[in-house]
Formats: C-alpha cells, structure tokens, sequence
DNA sequence: CGATATCCTGAAACCGGTTTCATGATGGCT
DNA sequence: AGCCATCATGAAACCGGTTTCAGGATATCG
C-alpha cells in the first residue's frame, strides 16, 4: 500500500507539511527553491495523496452520488452511463446506490450517500417524495432524472412523455390507423400514465373514445409485451396498431404477433418508445419515439458540475423526436 | 447539513466522545444506562455518522472500486449491474470508473480509485497488464471479471470462450451445417480470439477446413455484423449458417439477411453469444451461448466481501450453456 | 532610513471519527 | 478482609490532510 504522507515528503523536502500542502494545491505561491524540493520529493518517494483525508479536512468528497433504480431497463442504464461519461473529465467520481424501485430501500439508499458526505446528488427515476428527498439533504446540489415534481423547487431533467406519446399515437392516426391498441407501462408509474395520457389525447383529437378494450397494462418487460398482444388477441376486439409503453415491450409484442402468424407491418404495426439500441436492428426496424437517455444523463452530469461551480442551473426539458423506420403501415396509401 | 458530531451526542448523553463511538460501533460492553442515554440522544439529534471520518481514522473506506470499461454492451453492463446487486446486501458502496478500453484512461481510472482509498477492486474487463494493476494496487484485493490472466495470482472471474465458441459451432454442426460463416469481434480482443478458436477447434474435428473466405471481422456492434453479412453476401462463397461475434452483431446479421430476402432460417441460420435480454424476443428467438453475465457480477462482489473478511477465494470459471430457441435450422431432419 | 505593506512559512488547530492507554470501580476467590 | 482479574470509561493520541494564525524576511514608500 501507499504509506507515503505529506510529512515524509516535508522531511525529506525540509520544508513544513504546510508547505507541502501549499505545493501540492498550487493555489498559493511558495518559493520555487523549496516548490522543487517538494516536487521532486513527492516524485521520488511516489507520494498518492489521501483523497479520504484531503476529503475530511476540506469537506468535499470529490464524489457525486448516483441514485439508480437499477431495473436494468436499458433506459435507466443508459442515462447512468450519461452520468458516468459526463463526470469523467471533471476530477469528480460517480458512487452509486440502487434503489430498485422501493421506497424503504430507496430511502436508505439516499442516505448511505449522503452518509459518505458526497458533494452532490443525481437522482435518477425513484419514487421518493420530494419532502422525503429535502429531508436527507438539506442544502446538498441535487439534479433530478427522468422525473418531474410539480410542487418543488429542484432541478429536473426530463423529457415530455405526454407529448411524447401523443406524438407516436399521431403519427399511427396519420398513417391511417383508427383502432389502436396501447399496451401501457405500469398504472403506478408517471411515465406510462404521460404517455397513455397523450395517447388519449391524440385520439381524441381524431374524435376517437379510447376502448378500454384496446388497453392492456405491462410491466415494461419484453415478457409482459408478449402477454400483452396475447390478451389483445383473445378479447377479439380488431386493431390494426399497437402503441407499446417501451421498445422492450414492443420486442415482446412483436413476436407474439408473428406466433399468431400477424405480419409486421403488414397486418399490424407496432410503435415503441424509448429507442433503444437493438430497436433499429428489430424485423422489421422497430418505429419508435426516440429518448435520449445518455444525452440526460450527460446534462444532469454538467449540471452537478455547473451547481458545484456556484453556477446557477433551470430544470430542462430534453426534446425526444419520433423516429420513423419500417414497424408502421402507412394505410393512407392505396395499395394497387 | 449534517451538523451533528458524536461530541454534541457525548455533551448531550453525558458520556465521553470514547462511549459514544463505542456504542455505536456495538462491539465493546457499555453500561445499559449509557448505552441507552447515547441511543436516545442519536435520535433526538438525528445523527448521520461522517463516512469520509470513520474511513480515516479506521483505514477502511467502505468502497470497492469498480473499474468498468462502458462501451454500452449489454454484457458489460450486466456485469456491472451484478457487482451493484452483489454489493448492495453489505455495507460497502460501489464506486465507479471507466476506462473505455483505453490502456492510458483505463490507468488513470484505476489510480484514480486507490487514490480513494477503497477497500477492494472489481476489474471488469480491460486491456492493462497484470503487471501495471499490481504497480499500483499492491496488497488490495483485486477480483478480475470476464478476462483471465494466464502468468498470475489474481483471482478472476470468467467464461471459457474456446469452449462456448467450440459449443456453439458444434450445434450448428450437429445440425448438419457445413459451411458456417463467422463473424468474429474486434481482432485484438481476446474473447474474439478465443469464440474464433473454439470454433476452428469445432470445425476441425468434423474434417472440415476453416475457409478464410467465410470470416469477417466486426466490432461487436449491431452495425457491425450488418456490414459483415453484407460482405459474406459480396464475396458470394455460400454458406447456411453464421456464428456471430455476439447477440448484437447477430441482431445485425439477421436484419441484413432479412433486407437480401433471405430467411431465418430456412435459408441462413444465425447462432448468437451472450444471450441478452432482447435476443429471446428475436424474430425467430435467437439460438445463442448464453454467459451469465450478471452472475459473474454478482460472483465478484461476493468474493470481494470474501477477501476482505480474510476468507480466501480461488478463481472461478463460471459455466455457460447453448441456448436453443429457433433461429438454427436442423438441416440433419428431413423435408419431405 | 524608518515605517508599513506584502510575501513566505512553520506551528498549531481542525475535520470527525477510532483506538490505545491508564485508571477507578467491581467482582471473584481464598 | 485482602488481592488480583475484569470491566467500564474518559483522556488523549491518531488517521492525513487543510487552513488559520502569527511572525520573520523582504519589498515598497515617503
């Protein structure tokens, strides 16, 4: 291990730990005879600062915490690697907690890295209240993920999910499609209520009641997907789209329908939500409303950095674009 | 902030800072009455224990670093989630750097995590040398994940990839196919080298000789094996099967086939490595080797919480195993 | 040339805990 | 009753840095 400390480098440099110190932060001017000493001093006995101790005696940890939750959903990933590449060039490391999606542990999760004295927080997704959030960490820079309060004061980055599924629902009714099936994420969960939400409300711009018999609820798992389009299937009630509450589902979907031999986009079109790598690559390339997750990530990085600087930050609404491949039918095009 | 030291518990129990820290640690007898006096006054007071000062003034950091190299792949990823899934039951905290797979940051990023002083190290991955991890980690506890180091003592953590190459090429020769494509990794990295080995070792034991013509190189990606098929397509020596470098090159494969008519896999059967989440949910489902991923994860921060308990740990090969679902067609049964 | 401002520098306090050490109180045993 | 082992506890040292403070050396200025 590294038993090296600033004092064996000021008796060698026979200068004061001070001094040392001074040198090694470069903030305040120390004669270059003794800046040499030091210098070399630290190179020959292969000095490694105590980040631990430079953290208590400064009171910055030089870490920033990550709250996941860690359902090993590509989404949430991916903008946990945002977060990861953003910090990277800063001189900050990440340390995460996982909160897999339950308040208790996701409460102790918060806590552990506040207890480790971290020098900001990202959140990302979670369920925790914002008075919950306050109470832990009072003062302490936080951006928040993939998630919004209404009532608070924090920083958030997000995206408009309700747009975002009006968005997806109107590109289908512009293609032509009328009964669309929505197979929407968990009825808990604010980003499968936004965008059913916007699917609701592109309907209705088309003077279409939204069927309660077109509407499945999932887990947004490819396996709920797939028991999802075989519920549809056996309710009876006709349709010619499905919007899925994610692309993973949307997989899902997908080969339930070919096990019912339904072509794709032939018989029925899909439309997914998030744009996850694989999607571009599904047979045929998954339609989908593009979330740029690493891209949130990325942002929440600087603005931690940004907030630390003593820069202000304003929460920020990523745009997401629907992204146009081969899984919807354009019936608006009469075919021979 | 947290404001609240075990002095202000000690003014406010009437103990000594000494009783206060014994308490709490719950390791050495204390009277029942001090005991209970300090209780009350860490609740009333809400006291969080500093992390970064119990870390210094006891030598432990409670943070295993985790050196990752974030190239996105799904497999690397999982690896990762299983070390947080492995960790999160104790009491040490993950913290995260990355090395993109590049030997300088790779270094940078691991001298960066001592430097935090953490108690352990996950190295998932990665291209440095067993010699430059050992200049700098000397006497930590190193756990090494999907990479294996044949001149040393570290524990790792790994697949054997000449085998799940040789079982996957042997399935596709067991299902009567002769002429079989593959589509190796990047051609410096080793699980390439090996999957490629396992499979020229498959081939050679049914007489058949390796036909450079039906090898092409990719980098892993979906892209990859897109362009890949493409130039097997180009070179124009048939072929009935492909053995891609892993799932996504093979989601890449099979969307190329299915732009040059070709079906899977009636024409071209396509097998897979690594068995991600997604491949299930192909269109067909995708035959592929499946490596546990997320248990290797999981493995290592078990065997951390091992060495740092002081218990010993021998490295681990964890097993894969042939995932057949539909994408390999069996040539051996006959049509009317 | 003396007075004052400025620059360096070392000593010491501090960050908030853990751990050693010494001591007084208790308890067991003969 | 007397002696030694045990126990509980507070004082103080310690972890390895940063930062304050004060003083000596130097520079500036009238």
């Amino acid at each position: 291990m590294n038993k090296v400390t600033i004092d064996d480098i000021a008796k060698v440099a026979g200068v004061s730990k001070s001094t040392v110190s001074r040198v090694l932060q470069g903030r305040v001017a120390v004669h270059p005879d003794k800046k040499n000493a030091v210098l070399t001093a630290t190179r020959r006995l292969g000095f490694k600062p105590n980040i631990v101790a430079q953290s208590l005696a400064s009171g910055r940890s030089m870490t920033i915490g990550v709250l996941t939750q860690n359902m090993g959903s590509p989404f949430y990933d991916a903008i946990a690697q945002g977060v990861i590449a953003g910090l990277s060039p800063s001189s900050y490391s990440p340390i995460f907690a996982d909160g897999r999606w339950q308040i208790p542990m996701e409460l102790s999760a918060l806590q552990s890295l506040v207890g480790r004295r971290v020098d900001g927080l990202v959140l990302i997704g979670g369920s925790i209240s914002s008075q919950q959030i306050q109470e832990c960490c009072n003062e302490l820079p936080i951006v928040i993920v993939a998630r919004r309060f209404s009532d608070s004061n924090y920083r958030c980055i997000s995206m408009d999910n309700v747009h975002g599924g009006y968005e997806a629902t109107r590109h289908l009714l512009d293609c032509g499609h009328r009964k669309i099936a929505i197979i929407r994420g968990l009825s808990h969960h604010a980003d499968a209520i936004e965008r059913h939400q916007g699917y609701t409300r592109a309907l209705e711009e088309f003077g279409i009641v939204p069927d309660p018999r077109l509407m499945v609820e999932s887990d947004f798992s490819p396996d709920s997907g797939l028991s999802a389009v075989r519920e549809l299937i056996k309710r009876g009630e006709p349709f010619t789209a499905i919007f899925a509450a994610n692309d993973l589902t949307a997989f899902g979907a997908r080969l339930a329908l070919d096990q019912h031999g339904l072509r794709v986009p032939d018989d029925v079109s899909i439309i997914g939500f998030d744009d996850q790598l694989e999607s571009a690559y599904m047979t045929p390339p998954l339609t989908t409303y593009h979330q740029p997750a690493r891209e949130m990530g990325h942002h929440a990085a600087k603005a931690i950095l940004k907030l630390l600087q003593g820069d202000e930050f304003l929460s920020l609404q990523v745009p997401g674009h629907l992204v146009v491949r081969r899984s919807v039918r354009d019936l608006t095009t009469i075919v021979h």
